[in-house]
RNA sequence: GGUUCAGUAGCUCAGCUGGAUAGAGCAACGGCCUUCUAAGCCGUAGGUCGCAGGUUCGAAUCCUGCCUGAAUCACCA
């Protein structure tokens, strides 16, 4: 706001001052750096044109002009080609009742259209359990749906679970051979894990049976080929696909054990669904679109049958869209669950929070639902995400290099309890409600540490490093929170009431750059949406908390002996609380009200 | 090989629609708890912004080339 109107004062001015019509993008308003003194910059070199002066004359002149013409600028000072320009305290307070008037994260503007939009994520396979890879994916979607919702969308948060596929006749095949009938409930293992041990156990034997067949001689792809395992797996691949009872039922009943252990992670993460899909259910609907696609000439068929798009016209390749014997690959099921989608929900935007190994895939996807002649298909958008490295290298699920997703949130809950344990001030808690702080702190730890970093780039997790509570941290911005609510309470205690307009008291620095801080808010979520960037949010929540634990630290809240300052300063602290928490609710982190 | 993305302090990351002396945290070292929560605050030390050119009054940021790493170019998902 501030910025818009400075920018409109430059352009008077140099109308004014030099007879000329400024270029508006030429004038660049910014925040006044730290070691400066001011609130907000105007950059003069770009002008010089216009006022055929000296950098240092035309910030004087210019400054000078604004100074007289908007009361919200107090003082300015040049320093070379830099204007930088103070609000009056007035302005700062003036803002500041203005903002605390309605909560934070308000964002009104051309953003807030009532889109329907789909976010789509986690995506897991039913073959083993959900590792840090998909903590990255969940998080990410997670917070992007309560970032588009916070921005006027109507969101509704999809899954869609691949409970299909070779993949997972491996594992039942392994279970039949080795299982001897046992059951998560009988052998006390989580679901998803009592599963993933089979397809592990498949790859196992499958190798130890490839390497005899080597060591008699055969090449790989021969011992690929006569592997009795292998064919094994095919068949049952077959059978499910014929339906045939026993493999279905069989099939059913592997995957709800699955689902069940990843509920519990679900839960444990802290993320839900409106609705999950099931490739089970979205691959043949796919081979009928690929099928209306051929009949319409948009697809061809090639000589053993198969079905390919040609996308040369594209700049891209040929792309298999259905195998020779009918059966469905990736981007049938994709079709299939896009279109299956659009019917359900009439969405103007799609968002796949998908890796960013498949890139390639999903601009394919969007050109192919574009040639069907799907208008939505415009709206369609792959989220992409950057891979989760670890120390040693990438991980690698079929190496057992991976760090898994429950053992590493139960982690996180017993150092946050041990952390907690060792301070001591939450003596008086109950053990649930102990408990419930140690899971905030653990899993806000946690959420925090991916969420900050660039969505996009690949990103390093050192486990024994990342677990660390202090410094640019969940926990610290948790902390800043619940010393805000310390002194909410202890307001309260004293009767006190935060100021809700606040007039004529002087703002040392660390006021002003605190509304300073908290003012840029609203425009920084539709940023974060614009840019599909949670770590926006991470960055700015974790210098509002520093801001305000140097505020906290330098100045006396409840203690300030002027009534109206106290006042005020209560408000400050209030709403800044409010804002730590709406933006660790955007990256849906809770927040407790001690630790 | 083609395409895309990345390379910033010992480590993990900001900054990138061109602007002031390149910022944080961790790790190291030194201070601050009779005062609203020390999971905090302050300070010291640490950088040829991969390399080389170019555009510009000005480049970590834009362009070109090169080096390094990753992803992808599957009848895997």
């Amino acid at each position: 706001m501030m910025e818009k109107t400075l920018t409109e004062n430059v352009l008077e001015a140099v109308k004014t001052l030099y007879g000329k019509e400024a270029d508006p993008s030429k004038i660049q308003v910014q925040e006044t750096r730290k070691d400066f003194r001011g609130d907000l910059t105007v950059v003069v070199f770009p002008l010089l044109r216009y006022s055929g002066k000296l950098p240092e004359q035309t910030a004087e002149e210019l400054g000078e002009y604004i100074r007289e013409n908007n009361a919200q600028i107090g003082n300015y000072n040049v320093i070379k080609g830099f204007l930088n320009l103070e609000i009056s305290n007035a302005a700062i307070l003036d803002t500041f009742n203005k903002l605390i008037k309605h909560d934070p994260g308000f964002t009104s503007a051309d953003h807030s259209n009532d889109y329907t939009t789909l976010v789509e994520y986690s995506s897991p396979n039913t073959n083993k359990p959900l590792h840090l890879g998909h903590i990255r994916n969940n998080l990410l979607g997670y917070s992007l749906a309560r970032i588009l919702s916070t921005c006027g969308h109507k969101v509704y948060k999809t899954n869609i679970v691949n409970d299909r596929g070779i993949h997972i006749c491996k594992t039942m095949l392994a279970w039949k051979l080795y299982g001897k009938g046992s059951t998560p409930a009988e052998t006390g293992v989580k679901g998803d894990h009592f599963v993933g041990d089979y397809y592990v156990r498949f790859e196992k034997e499958y190798r130890k049976e490839i390497n005899e067949l080597k060591s008699q001689g055969l090449s790989q792809e021969e011992a690929a080929e006569r592997s009795s395992l292998m064919s094994q797996a095919r068949e049952l691949l077959r059978k499910w696909e014929t339906g045939d009872k026993e493999t279905v039922d069989l099939w059913k009943r592997m995957n709800e054990w699955v689902y069940e252990g990843f509920d519990t992670t679900y839960n444990a993460l802290g993320v839900d669904f409106d609705k999950i899909y099931f490739e089970s259910e979205t691959y043949k609907p796919g081979r009928e679109i690929v099928r209306k696609g051929l009949d319409d000439g948009v697809f061809y068929k090639k000589d053993d049958g198969s079905v390919w798009v040609d996308l040369s016209s594209d700049g891209l390749d040929e792309k298999l869209l259905l195998r020779a014997d009918g059966t469905a690959v990736y981007m049938t099921q994709d079709l299939g669950t896009a279109v299956l989608r659009y019917k359900d929900y009439t969405f103007d935007h799609q968002y796949y929070v998908v890796g960013n190994e498949q890139d390639y895939h999903f601009q394919v996807l969007k050109i192919i639902l574009g040639k069907l002649g799907y208008e939505w298909s415009e709206g369609i958008h792959h989220f992409s995400y950057g891979m989760v490295n670890l120390p040693e290298g990438k991980m690698k699920s079929r190496e057992g290099k991976v760090v898994d997703a429950d053992e590493l949130i139960n982690t996180m809950l017993s150092t946050a309890a041990d952390m907690s344990g060792e301070l001591g001030k939450l003596n008086d808690y109950t053990g649930e409600e102990k408990k419930s702080v140690y899971r905030k702190i653990g899993l806000g730890a946690l959420k925090y540490f991916i969420l900050k970093v660039d969505p996009r780039k690949n990103m390093m997790f050192n486990p024994a490093e990342s677990i660390d509570f202090n410094g640019n941290t969940g926990p610290f911005i948790q902390y800043s929170y619940a010393r805000i609510k310390s002194v909410m309470r202890k307001a309260a205690d004293m009767g006190l009431v935060p100021a809700d307009d606040t007039d004529g008291i002087e703002l040392n620095a660390k006021e002003r750059s605190l509304v300073n801080i908290l003012r840029a808010f609203d425009t920084l979520i539709i940023s974060a949406a614009d840019e599909l960037n949670p770590a926006i949010i991470a960055n700015y929540v974790y210098e509002l908390s520093k801001e305000f634990n140097q505020f906290y630290h330098d100045f006396s809240i409840l203690g300030e002996e002027n009534n109206m300052v106290r006042m005020f300063r209560l408000a400050l602290t209030e709403y800044t609380g409010k804002v730590i928490g709406k933006a660790m609710w955007l990256l849906g982190i809770d927040m407790p009200e001690r630790m």
